[in-house]
DNA sequence: TGTACATCAGTGAACGCGCGTTCACTGATGTAC
DNA sequence: TGTACATCAGTGAACGCGCGTTCACTGATGTAC
């Protein structure tokens, strides 16, 4: 496959890297603004580029920003396959921590999840794919509730575990007059007492 | 101090009662069109009036969509308060119920509360008035728990709880290829979970 | 009673802005002969 | 080797739009004398 077309591989490989360098100036403008103010301006400036050349990488806006979004959630889905996949018998303890502590310290995927969540005007196709991640997120949740020994089936329990750390970190993320760290340290307190509801639950 | 000022009074009543009319307009208009696509003008429009007469009620915009906002939130208080206070006993299968039914048939409300909270340019005085309803939220469930004879402190509990119930309804509402009523069976079906996971808690 | 004045809800028009997207163009690079 | 042509990333300017907010004005109502 590699040793024909070798020169049109290379520049769709060109290509592909300057779409990835867009992206990743996307992630870092929303890092630092609220989804709903971030502009293709203003991700053109963070990249260097001019606003009109971000069209020759992605059809419109919405598409970027569903991509920058998915970089961050295969970050996630990695860690916690690591986490899953490290024992026999995982700590859903453990498992909680590192889901919250990634999405309290890197909030602009929480923020952008969320807005796509409650966002009505996203297209079908966009929607088929967030929920495509979020079924990867389910399964991981899966495997972890299997080796908890929990009983068949154990979907439901994982649904509810991602709804219920999602949920503490969309409520407390804004608690006005704490430090960042209070506020982290906040969710991970009421995430504790969701790890030890679930890890009580023995039947479904 | 109603036999003097009366005419003042009637007037500033008058005022009061436009103020209204103008939250139901957007009320309404939150119900149909997602939350960051509402406008003012779009509120004038239903409500009947000249766009320009909104800022003869509200300072500006953020002012009224908080307004509205308030409106659901002490109708939702309202709900919880009669079921908990109803019973010596109260199931907690019939709060959760009530409160998933009610957000999930009413989602501006969660759309709304789901914006603020995420939002980082909310004023600290609407942050702070935002922040005692819920805790008001918390008050109740408090007394959920405390009369379900759970070992002090039930407030830790309580923020669980309350955001466990508000990431069921966000992470499911944008179920894709699901009915209205499907979306809300599931998060009943979710809720229950939870419900079952937190009436098996006996120390915190 | 009439008259001059104050108050204030309501309004259409305008301001100024930032946005997503498109367009016509430039200039660099590669290709064909 | 040079030359004519094709491709395509990149761009500044412009389009068209909707927005929040302000302004100057109208007209109804009440008040003072």
């Amino acid at each position: 496959m590699k040793q024909n077309n070798t020169f049109a591989d290379l520049k769709s490989e060109e290509k592909l890297a300057r779409q990835k360098i867009i992206i990743q100036a996307a992630e870092r403008v929303f890092a630092v603004k609220p989804f709903n103010k971030v502009s293709i301006r203003d991700i053109a400036r963070e990249a260097g580029i001019s606003h009109a050349s971000i069209y020759r990488y992605f059809p419109d806006q919405q598409s970027l920003f569903v991509e920058a979004f998915f970089r961050g959630a295969e970050e996630i889905e990695q860690i916690l396959d690591q986490l899953i996949n490290d024992s026999d018998t995982p700590d859903i303890g453990k498992i909680s921590d590192a889901f919250i502590s990634y999405l309290a310290d890197n909030d602009q995927y929480l923020r952008m999840l969320t807005h796509f969540m409650l966002d009505g005007s996203l297209s079908t196709e966009k929607l088929e794919k967030l929920n495509a991640a979020e079924r990867h997120f389910f399964d991981k949740f899966d495997k972890l509730f299997r080796k908890m020994k929990k009983p068949e089936p154990v979907r439901p329990l994982s649904h509810a575990f991602f709804a219920a750390l999602n949920g503490v970190l969309i409520t407390f993320r804004n608690y006005p007059g704490r430090t960042p760290e209070e506020v982290r340290q906040h969710m991970l307190n009421i995430a504790r007492i969701i790890d030890r509801s679930f890890s009580n639950i023995q039947q479904t």
